[in-house]
DNA sequence: TTATTAACATACAGGCTGTATGTATGCAAC
DNA sequence: GTTGCATACATACAGCCTGTATGTTAATAA
């Protein structure tokens, strides 16, 4: 056994070194923006020197790229842990949206996420994280929605892109200290307005 | 007469100065994005120094706030000018989704406006803009919509606001080279959807 | 064992932002 | 109209930051 500063095999060095910059960048990008956190205040978080950094990642964008990458991933995954698959599409959608919403108010999450991931990589790349985790499941939603004949059939791809620039934007709000009652309210209207008949089932009375 | 180089007034000069200012970064900005444009190109551009830019804006991020200002402005004009008021609020306000859609089809602007705006000046300060300028047809024709029993009452600023990130989102996916069709058609089954149906009694909702 | 490559650290070269300083012109008071 | 101050800049400077080039040590392949 080989202690901390033994001898390491490459990869293993490679692993934690990489694991330590995203660490240390993600905590500084949710404290501050992309724009304010500095290469070598990540470095020195990290415990490295930019050689290090320079030697991992092409440049500050693609360390972001990976932060924003692994964040995505964590948002997806306390999304499906909170949100149990519901026998109705419209439930787990609701449950979905509420998840997501919660997942968001982690510090800073909104800003790495919603801002600066966007401005910074682009809308097309940010598409292209979210599609490969958090949209995942509400496409999926909607999807079935659409197919379970409890939503009107529109184009899929717009649907979910529209769908999640609204969740998005209620986040912003809501980290930025908005009601998160009345853009509930108003998600789950979009929803249900959605359903081909009048109103959806018997909704259980918000009249508390 | 005084020529162009002859004496001026101060305030003529000041006016002057700042309108190409403006106007150089604004082309910039489009071009290219925040980020990548230097103070010195701007100021090249605008065939000044960069004493003239920090005596007319506190920074580069303010004279950025000017360009993104006069540009939203530019945009509210453009939609009022080509939506006309309709009688029935339903079709103004997908008149008033078009115009915007179109409007956004400007080389650069939805970088400007909806990418770096938001990540550069913060949520705050682009809803402030925004709400002084695009957003407040859209919330009057939202709050006129209401009020004609054409749509359900949901809290107004909510609905404004998910409505514009809606909007927004789409005016992206566009630029991006998406269809057109795919999302004014979701655009529209959104705002339909919350319009109460004939035959369904009137859901008590509750006002903001 | 030796050669090669990976994983860094260090040093360096621009470029950019914001500020401090200098200068000429408009403008107001006398 | 001259004197004095403020305005509108231009120029010069300091600090920081990014990306690259180079050097060094340790792992790994031959």
């Amino acid at each position: 056994m080989q202690q901390k500063s033994g001898r390491r095999s490459n990869r293993d060095r490679t692993e934690a070194t990489r694991a330590d910059l995203i660490a240390a960048a993600r905590k500084l990008f949710t404290e501050k923006s992309y724009a304010e956190t500095g290469t070598p205040e990540i470095v020195a978080a990290a415990g490295v020197t930019r050689g290090a950094l320079y030697h991992h990642f092409a440049d500050k964008q693609a360390l972001f790229a990976a932060v924003v990458e692994q964040e995505a991933a964590v948002v997806a995954e306390e999304i499906e842990r909170a949100s149990p698959p519901s026998l109705f599409a419209r439930d787990a959608l609701i449950a979905g949206s509420d998840a997501y919403l919660a997942a968001m108010r982690a510090p800073g999450r909104t800003r790495l996420l919603l801002l600066d991931g966007p401005a910074v990589l682009g809308r097309a790349a940010m598409d292209e994280i979210d599609n490969r985790h958090g949209n995942r499941t509400l496409r999926e939603g909607l999807v079935a929605a659409m197919r379970a004949q409890s939503m009107v059939k529109l184009p899929v791809e717009a649907l979910t892109a529209l769908f999640a620039a609204a969740f998005d934007r209620a986040a912003l709000a809501v980290d930025a200290g908005a009601s998160a009652d009345d853009y509930r309210a108003v998600l789950m209207a979009l929803i249900d307005g959605l359903s081909p008949v009048p109103h959806q089932a018997p909704r259980p009375a918000r009249t508390r």
